[in-house]
DNA sequence: ACGTATGGTTAGTGGTAACTTACGGTAAGT
DNA sequence: ACTTACCGTAAGTTACCACTAACCATACGT
């Protein structure tokens, strides 16, 4: 929950989903995610550095240099917090639905 | 995809958080929200346009209030795109994990 | 031991977003 | 027609966030 509030903060920058959506295809490290990003080196870091934070990657030393990767668990708990309303909408919205039809069929 | 965007930047406020899980128990109009939430009405009229414009929200004129109810569409939309990289995280971590514990079976 | 390569951290700055106050607009009741 | 209730919008202020520049730390190779 209180986990749910930092990965949405986190995902919610456009920079920071574009390097979620990259470690997602392949792990990688900081200066290969820099390379091919508009943004400097220190940047990409912070946002690595937020996403953690958040539960949504793990890194990994390896050698000198670090590999950053996905983590299931954070998409798994954003995952549950929409379906904590994922029925109650639908249920609703239909209910909602059906009584604008039948408001349709007044003369 | 450009919805998502709008829909996690959405979801990022707190307040718009709980503003959204409060319509998911119960449609209200703005005033009603606005009695139970430590911000002022405009404020509230604010958010319920940004969660309009993602897609979140649904508004409908009832008399002179206006009532809003959740749409289930920008639940499925951040639900299908999490689930692009559910599996593929999944599969990824999974190897990774083994991997690792291979590497602890070393003497 | 020294140099190189790769990352993390801090200070400072520009932009953006959330909030309040004030105003205008529409619908129901008298 | 006037009043009341409910809502949206505009302008302005404040706070926070993303970014760069500069610096420090660690691991590998010579």
């Amino acid at each position: 929950m209180a986990n749910v509030s930092r990965a949405l903060t986190a995902l919610a920058d456009p920079t920071r989903r574009t390097i979620f959506e990259r470690l997602a295809a392949h792990p990688s490290a900081v200066g290969a995610l820099a390379r091919d990003l508009p943004v400097s080196r220190p940047a990409v870091s912070q946002h690595l550095k937020v996403l953690k934070e958040a539960g949504l990657v793990t890194d990994t030393p390896e050698g000198t240099s670090r590999v950053y990767r996905i983590d299931p668990r954070g998409i798994g708990a954003i995952r549950e917090w929409l379906d904590q309303f994922w029925t109650d909408a639908l249920d609703s919205f239909a209910a909602f639905a059906e009584s604008e039809t039948k408001e349709d069929d007044k003369p």
